[in-house]
DNA sequence: CAGCAAGTGTAATACCATCACACCCATTCG
DNA sequence: CGAATGGGTGTGATGGTATTACACTTGCTG
């Protein structure tokens, strides 16, 4: 099992978990000649300024007062498609919002704890729990290719 | 373990798949006092024309055309919630869409199926899977008030 | 019958996402 | 060298999803 839950759902460092993923995100996308311009990698950076999810609007509007001028829809989304392509963030769908992939490196299915409190979000990853789906849904019938697994609550430090 | 699976994505006598679910609402409703108004029997019945989620705006030009007039968007969404409310339908975040829940009288936590063919959706409930994802959560501290599970894939039929 | 709560109708608005087209720039290759 | 190509970006418009605010009705209840 592999989780970010003790930094997301704590008081932790953030400049150094921050600067720790943009600094990740830069060397994988080095090694997979993927181009991260500047426009992305200020999405990424924006994203990461906390453990909440964001919006695209709320990223189109903080962008916009960064670079001093209007930035519209399409150039955030399209920064957001890079992004999630790379497998350097999330889409939450229950929230329509996007949060950093702390684990980019790492191939894995996704399980989200959303703190109803706080709203900060971990991510984790459990095989028992990989294997618990594709047992359920084997005694369907069902050929999973992926899912998205949400869940709601309180985290340690919110109860 | 519950499921629809073996309805939802088979051929199958619809027409009393459909008129059953009604049928279980009222008698649900009735037993709650709760009321079941025309507008939101008129949702449901939409609802449960298929097994494959529908979209809000869907409903709404549905509902214009059986009732001959225009339907606003609150109409709508009102009954939605109020049959969100009494487990009557449940939303799939991913789709932006509803789907009527064929077990509303079973406290259940819920696993959609996805077929990503015939776009039909199938719900079920297993106690292994709860008790994986309690655990996962519990390894995070994490207290649990609900989950949302989405399996994307193919279904036996469709495979 | 006054007061209240629940349900409904309507217009307006907010929020989320995509399309279509133009332009720029770096790379490639004749 | 220069045309062709493809990826990335800027911009206006549009499409899709959901909520707010306010007015009105209805049925119940004290």
């Amino acid at each position: 099992m592999i989780s970010n839950s003790r930094a997301a759902h704590r008081d932790h460092d953030h400049e150094r978990c921050q600067n720790a993923a943009l600094a990740q995100a830069r060397a994988l996308c080095q090694h997979r000649s993927a181009r991260l311009t500047p426009a992305r990698e200020a999405v990424l950076h924006l994203i990461w300024r906390s453990h909440q999810p964001i919006g695209a609007y709320t990223l189109i509007e903080q962008l916009g007062a960064e670079q001093g001028h209007r930035v519209l829809p399409p150039t955030v989304y399209r920064a957001l498609d890079f992004l999630l392509a790379q497998g350097l963030i999330h889409r939450i769908p229950s929230r329509n919002a996007f949060i950093g992939c702390p684990f980019p490196e790492v191939r894995h299915r996704n399980l989200f704890l959303l703190c109803r409190r706080c709203g900060a979000v971990a991510e984790c990853s459990a095989d028992t729990l990989d294997q618990a789906i594709a047992s359920t849904a084997a005694r369907a019938g069902f050929a999973v290719d992926g899912h998205s697994l949400e869940i709601d609550g309180l985290c340690q430090q919110c109860q």
